[in-house]
DNA sequence: TTTAGCACTCTTTCTGTTTGAGTGCTAACT
DNA sequence: AGTTAGCACTCAAACAGAAAGAGTGCTAAA
C-alpha cells in the first residue's frame, strides 16, 4: 500500500504526537507540529482517507485521531528513522551493567534493571540456552551425613545446584567412587547427551554401587536438564503501572502472565528470527493478555549464535523510535560480555 | 482500657463483617450477624462509643462504621480466636513445598509462593543470616585461560559464585597455591572472620604470589560477604493489585518499595522480636509506603535460633484470625526443613 | 437502660444542560 | 484537480439539580 508523502508526513505526525501526549491529536493541533502550509481542512481530508485505509482510528466521533495497530506498523516499517543509539543512552546503559560479571543470570538481572529504568517498561529475558554448553565441572559436598550438595558448572558459566539425600553414610569411599563415575561418564558431556537412555545404560553398570550412587547420580541429570533448560528474567513490572491503560484487573491479569514466564519463553525463544529487532504490536502477539502492548525483542549471541532474548513490553504507546536502538544496544552488549568471559579456549 | 462484653461483641462483629464486605457496616446489617436481642438503636449508641474511643470511624456522616486502625489492633490483642492452623490449608501448604529441598533461597522462593497463593497477598522473607554459618568448601573453576568461577558453599547451604579475572595465566601450579591458601586460611571459617584485618594480614602474607592469587582472593572476600547478607525474597506482588485500595500510584509506590528490599530487609529482622507471631497494622508500620498495609511477619529457627523471616503484606483489611495461623504453621515448617538438611553433625 | 421515632446529613445515581473540541460536508476558490 | 473557508453536527466531559437511600444522632417515652 503506497501512501502519498504529504499522507506520510501526516501519519508520521500523528503518530508522534500521540506518543508524546497520550492524548487523541487533531487536525489544528497537528498543524503546528507539521511543517506543511496547507488548511486544517486538508488535513482533515487525508486523516479522513487513513482513517478510511485503516491507520487510524477515532475513539468517539467527536475526537481527534489516534493510530491503529496498522498504523503503528506502517510507521514501524517505513517512517521510523532507525537511529543510532544516543550518546547519553549508552553511558547509562554501560554505567550499569558495568561491573555486573558473574553468571549469566546475574548478569541478565542487571541488565533488565537498567533497560526497565531506560524504558519505563516491564524487561524480559531468557538465560543461554543450553545447545552447545557442555559440562565443565561437577563436585559433590557432604553437608550432613546422609546429604550432600551437588553442584554442576555448565561450559557457559551456568551454576546450579540442588541437595540430594542418600539412604547409606556418604563416606569417603562412596564419594570417591561417585567421582569416578561422573570422570568417566559427565565431565565434558554435552548437557543434551545426559538423557533417559544415557541414565539407564549407566545405572546398569554400576552394579553393586547402584544403590549407594544412585541418588547422586540422579541428582546430576536432574541438574543437567535444570541448566540445559533456559530461564526466564524478568524485571520492571512495577513501571506498567504507571502507564494509562495498566490499571485494575488488566494490570492484574498481565502481571500474572508475565510471573507465569512458560509463556514468555515460547515467545522469545520464536520471536526475531532473522530480523535483527522483531516488533509486535498489540494483536499481533500471541498471547490475548499483550494484546494492549507492544513488545520489542532482540536476540543476543555468544560466540556467534544465538543464544537469548532481551525484550521489553509496554503499551503500544510507547517510544519506537529510542527504544528499539537501546534493546539492540543492550543485547548485542550483553552477548559481548557473555562471549568474552566464556569463551572456548 | 476495658470494654464492656457487648461492646467486644460488637466491635468483633463490625471487624468481621467489614473484613468479609469491605462495606461500611451500620447498626441494622450489623444486627442479623450479631445474636444479641437488642434494638437497633441500642447497637448505634455502642458504636458511637466505639467511635469516641477511636476503635471505630465514619467515612462520612451517613455511612456505616470501618474499623481504625486502633480497632483492628484491639481486634487482633483481644478478640480474635487464636486458632490452629485449618487443615485444608495445612494440606495445601505441605503439598506447596513438599518437594523443594534445594538451598534455602529456593526453598523460600517456593514457600512464598505457595503463602501467596493462599493468602492473596504479597510474601516477603529473608534468607537464613550468616551467623553461626562457617565456610565449607571453595572451589575455582577455570572457565578461560584468565578467567575462573569462584564457587564458595557455607555451612547453611547457601551457594554463591563469581566469575573472576587474573592479569596471569591460571595454571595448575597457581591453583594450587590457591588451594593452599584456601584450606589454610578459609575453610571452617565463620563468614563474619572474612573482614579486612584478617584479609590483609593474609595479603601481606602471600609474599611473591600476592600478583597472582590477589583476584582470586578478593573475590573470596566478596563471595563470604555476599554469603553473609540475608537477602530478600519477594513473590506474589501481583496479588496486591485484587485489592481495592491498591490501584494507581499507591500501587505503584507499594511495589516500587518491595522492589528495593533493602527497607524489607531492615524491617522483617527488627520484627517479631520475642512474638511468634508479630503483626503490624497500617501506620504502626516504620515505612510511609506501607501506612495503608498491614503486614504479618514470623521468624524460622535453624537449629533453634532465629534465621529468618518469612511475613506477608496486604491490606489492613485482611483476614487475621486464619492468616496468623498460616504464617506461623509455614515458618515452622520451613524452619524445620532448613534445620533437617542442614544440621550439625 | 433501652427503644421507637424522626429529622438530618451525606453519598450515589439520574437527568438534563452547557461547553468545547473536532469532524464531515458543501460550495466557492485557485 | 486540489484546496480552502464556513457551518452544521456529534459527542464526551463537566456541571448542576433532584431524588433516593442508607445510616446516623438525638429526644422523649417505656
Amino acid at each position: 500500500m503506497e501512501l502519498s508523502e504529504r499522507k506520510q508526513k501526516i501519519l508520521g505526525a500523528v503518530i508522534e504526537q500521540y506518543i508524546k501526549t497520550g492524548e487523541p491529536v487533531g487536525s489544528k493541533a497537528l498543524l503546528s507540529a507539521l511543517d506543511i502550509s496547507v488548511s486544517s481542512a486538508t488535513v482533515r481530508n487525508e486523516m479522513a482517507e487513513l482513517s478510511a485505509m485503516g491507520y487510524l482510528e477515532q475513539p468517539h466521533t467527536s475526537a481527534g485521531r489516534i493510530p491503529t495497530n496498522e498504523g503503528y506498523r506502517y510507521y514501524v516499517d517505513n517512517l521510523m528513522v532507525d537511529r543510532q543509539i544516543d550518546e547519553n543512552i549508552r553511558r547509562q546503559i554501560e554505567a550499569g551493567i558495568s561491573n555486573a560479571l558473574g553468571d549469566p543470570e546475574k548478569l541478565l538481572e542487571k541488565a533488565g534493571e537498567v533497560l526497565a529504568d531506560l524504558t519505563d517498561c516491564a524487561v524480559v529475558s531468557t538465560t543461554p540456552s543450553g545447545e552447545g554448553a557442555y559440562i565443565k565441572r561437577i563436585e559433590a559436598v557432604p553437608v550432613g551425613t546422609r546429604t550432600a550438595m551437588i553442584v554442576l558448572l555448565t561450559s557457559t558459566g551456568v551454576l546450579k545446584s540442588k541437595v540430594c539425600r542418600s539412604d547409606f553414610d556418604l563416606k569417603a569411599s562412596v564419594l570417591e567412587k561417585f567421582y569416578n563415575v561422573v570422570k568417566a561418564s559427565f565431565i565434558g558431556q554435552s548437557l543434551h547427551a545426559v538423557d533417559t537412555p544415557m541414565m539407564q545404560s549407566l545405572m546398569a553398570s554400576l552394579g553393586a554401587d547402584f544403590f549407594t550412587l544412585m541418588p547422586l547420580v540422579t541428582a546430576i541429570s536432574d541438574l543437567a536438564q535444570d541448566a540445559a533448560r533456559t530461564e526466564v528474567v524478568l524485571g520492571g513490572q512495577s513501571n506498567l503501572l504507571h502507564h494509562t491503560g495498566y490499571y485494575g484487573s488488566t494490570a492484574y491479569e498481565l502481571m500474572e502472565f508475565l510471573r507465569r514466564g512458560e509463556p514468555l519463553n515460547k515467545m522469545l525463544s520464536g520471536g526475531a528470527k532473522d530480523k535483527e529487532v522483531d516488533v509486535k504490536i498489540g494483536s499481533e502477539n500471541p498471547y490475548r493478555q499483550l494484546i494492549k502492548s507492544s513488545v520489542i525483542v532482540s536476540n543476543y549471541n555468544i560466540n556467534g549464535t544465538k543464544s537469548g532474548s532481551i525484550g521489553i513490553i509496554g503499551p503500544t504507546r510507547i517510544d519506537y523510535e529510542t527504544l528499539i536502538p537501546s534493546v539492540r544496544y543492550l543485547t548485542n552488549l550483553v552477548g559481548e560480555l557473555l562471549t568474552q568471559t566464556f569463551k572456548d579456549e
